[in-house]
DNA sequence: TTGCAATTGCAACATAGTTGCATTAATTTT
DNA sequence: AAAATTAATGCAACTATGTTGCAATTGCAA
């Protein structure tokens, strides 16, 4: 169904993945507007961002799920297929517009990917 | 540490994974062997049977901890470069042999990676 | 077989995420 | 501009995955 109403709530939500393109972690999102609203509303203003492809969606390294808005999302074209890169030491998430070759696998058909690089970034690196 | 004694809780969970060459995730691990141990034990082996390299783990396509058995686990050499399949039909997922070619990226230092593809499987590809 | 440390069971806890339902607030209709 | 409609929210209770402390048990070495 997706995102028909722009509450206040959906706004505060929006604003944090515009300030800074870089992916948050529910739980993260969470503790960011915990004085702004409940957790339920959170989870769900998630799932409709997503639905509507303002936002996606993927797996971190501890097995929470991450939420980034990045140019390849939209509504149709939900780009489940870009990689991404946390970092073991601080734990940022970064959205790669890498491509990566999956060769095909006898009598398998391939949909879709999920992929996670991990080790240091930019700032870690040093 | 890792395994140190071969108790029947330990022998029980091995035995499942060299029945069959298959990935299996944790909620069913202990749904396979519920009447034979408590759900502790069964995380506290699977801990200490991948520190030992004889399993390794890696995250299913809904954030749950998978483990499998495969050739190239060892103690030393954690096989955790491999990527895995996961069906979307029947939820099976393997381990492949295959390599995955990771281009370089600028100012980052890739020690892992974490890929899961996800599609139909031989069985349910027809 | 005895003793000790590794292993297990259990209960209680922690955290992520979901559901039902009453209330609130955007948007549409009049 | 007020009323009506219904999406969105808050809250409490719940489910599921996973962890911890501690007492009881068991494998193994001496």
């Amino acid at each position: 169904m997706g995102i028909i109403r722009k509450t206040k709530a959906v706004t505060t939500v929006l604003q944090i993945f515009e300030e800074k393109n870089e992916a948050k972690s529910v739980v993260h999102l969470i503790e960011l507007v915990k004085d702004k609203m409940n957790k339920t509303t959170v989870y769900r203003i998630l799932d409709r961002l997503e639905q509507d492809g303002v936002i996606h969606s993927f797996n971190g390294k501890d097995g929470l799920k991450w939420y980034a808005k990045c140019e390849g999302c939209s509504a149709n074209h939900h780009s489940d297929k870009h990689p991404h890169f946390q970092c073991t030491e601080c734990d940022k998430v970064e959205c790669l517009s890498i491509e990566i070759n999956i060769p095909s696998i006898k009598n398998h058909k391939v949909e879709s990917t999920d992929i996670l690089l991990m080790g240091q970034c930019e700032v870690c690196c040093v």
